[in-house]
DNA sequence: TTGCTTCTGATATCGCATGCACTTGATGCA
DNA sequence: TGCATCAAGTGCATGCGATATCAGAAGCAA
């Protein structure tokens, strides 16, 4: 019933064409496939916020219901969401949200630093004043917010590289970056310290100083430097153990104690 | 009568698990989910051989019919193919191969050396003899067929550059590399001279040698150099005319000349 | 009357929901 | 422990309403 056509207000809603930032019909991504987008938005969102948990199962009926579509919909968005690489699909078993190992982790990272580094010499003493505005009013954000409130203390520092990201004007860029920064925040959650997964503000405040000197060299520096740091606080070994067979080894070793 | 169901022979064989290339229930993209994946495949190919001309339509219905498959498929494949950026989506007006301009090109090469950048690091010096016999083989058979067999020719490059992302075992990057090099055959054939759109051989020579030798510098710069002049000889302003205005200008000024 | 613009109906195709068959994992039973 | 039965949920095709484009008709100006 209250799915019966589009007529649910809630995705009706989201279909209006809100935000269609690019512009007017030049580029190639034109504007957004709105229902598919909303859902594929809103369980990314979930997902990178630990919402969902690692793991969890991802039934198509259920997120049509929660989201008011019906199954085509949210089929096609956990298809969009496991080529991103957030969702694993199982063939005839369904989709679970990802459950990256450290070693997929790694390799998130590496790419990473490969792209924020194409970034990085594609601004590097090329920023506009109002750009420079922008990015300075940022870091100041990130600072106020820095230490008192971690969910968006982190959610700003993504951001950050996102924003970096879309100054270049290289699409295939933005996609590429905004990708693998949600698959970090996914990896940081599973991995990274409670406390220290955040980004160094202070770090972003040098790279925006030296992309604005236009010393590209140390730029790159800075970046490599600052995302080396990010990772090496997520990929710790210490809360590797998500393996179950990792997290269960000492009980069973307890066990086999008992037995012996 | 013939999609009646999953009797359609040509779809069901697809369907048979045959190139499951990666490693067992391991990483992330699983299993391929079929159907979908070889129609996408097929697109893919298709659009990059270039059978099917920039800005062509592709209606779902007859994708659907000429894979033997519903609609449902075929809408999901043109779905993923819109995010690798090979077709355009138009809401409510259907899809079409993507007919990239000159500087969406040139963004996607600017990604692509990068990416390529981290390939060659991650490989540098790191090579086992079973990998390199892989690379000398596949350099030689380049060579072989250069000069009399421009297709096969074209896509054994592409090729090369594929093989050295799988050898990283970087999921991620062969995932990115797979996309840029395929939006990469779309704008060389789209904007490249005819005749010198694949990649010098004996470049590709050069820098297995160069990876070989572990020598990670000397690498990255004969990729990096490889790249810009695959990309010097494809962004040619030459062959930028495609837009229908640009085409018509000449005749457009004729007609005008008349009138006047 | 001729040519141009605008309106309206027809058609093709999309967006989405839903139904049915089939696979998978679980449960009960020998 | 091994096997048959069952329920849950995916995989896919299809139907229905909606939307955009196009052809032709009507209206209007020259």
């Amino acid at each position: 019933m209250n799915i019966s056509r589009a007529k649910s207000g809630a995705s009706r809603s989201v279909n209006d064409p809100t935000a269609k930032g690019k512009g007017p019909p030049a580029s190639g991504e034109a504007a957004t496939i709105s229902r598919t987008e909303a859902v594929q938005d809103g369980l990314r969102q979930a997902i990178i916020e630990q919402r969902l948990q690692p793991g969890a199962k991802l039934p198509e009926d259920a997120i049509g219901d929660a989201f008011g579509t019906s199954r085509t919909i949210a089929r096609e968005a956990l298809g969009r969401l496991a080529v991103e690489g957030l969702v694993e699909l199982k063939p005839n078993r369904g989709a679970f949200v990802a459950n990256p190992t450290l070693d997929e982790g790694r390799d998130v990272f590496v790419v990473r630093r490969g792209l924020e580094r194409i970034v990085t010499e594609c601004l590097a003493g090329r920023l506009k004043p109002g750009e420079i505005a922008v990015l300075r009013d940022h870091v100041a954000r990130e600072l106020a917010v820095s230490g008192h409130n971690e969910v968006e203390s982190i959610r700003l520092a993504g951001e950050f590289h996102l924003l970096l990201a879309r100054l270049t004007g290289n699409q295939v860029l933005v996609r590429y970056v905004t990708e693998v920064v949600s698959r970090c925040s996914l990896i940081l959650a599973m991995y990274g310290r409670p406390h220290s997964s955040d980004c160094g503000v202070s770090e972003h405040g040098e790279i925006v100083d030296a992309l604005i000197a236009g010393n590209a060299g140390r730029a790159c520096e800075l970046m490599d430097h600052h995302l080396a740091a990010v990772a090496s606080r997520a990929l710790l070994q210490e809360k590797a153990e998500r393996d179950i067979r990792d997290v269960l080894a000492p009980y069973a070793a307890r066990i086999r104690g008992l037995g012996a």
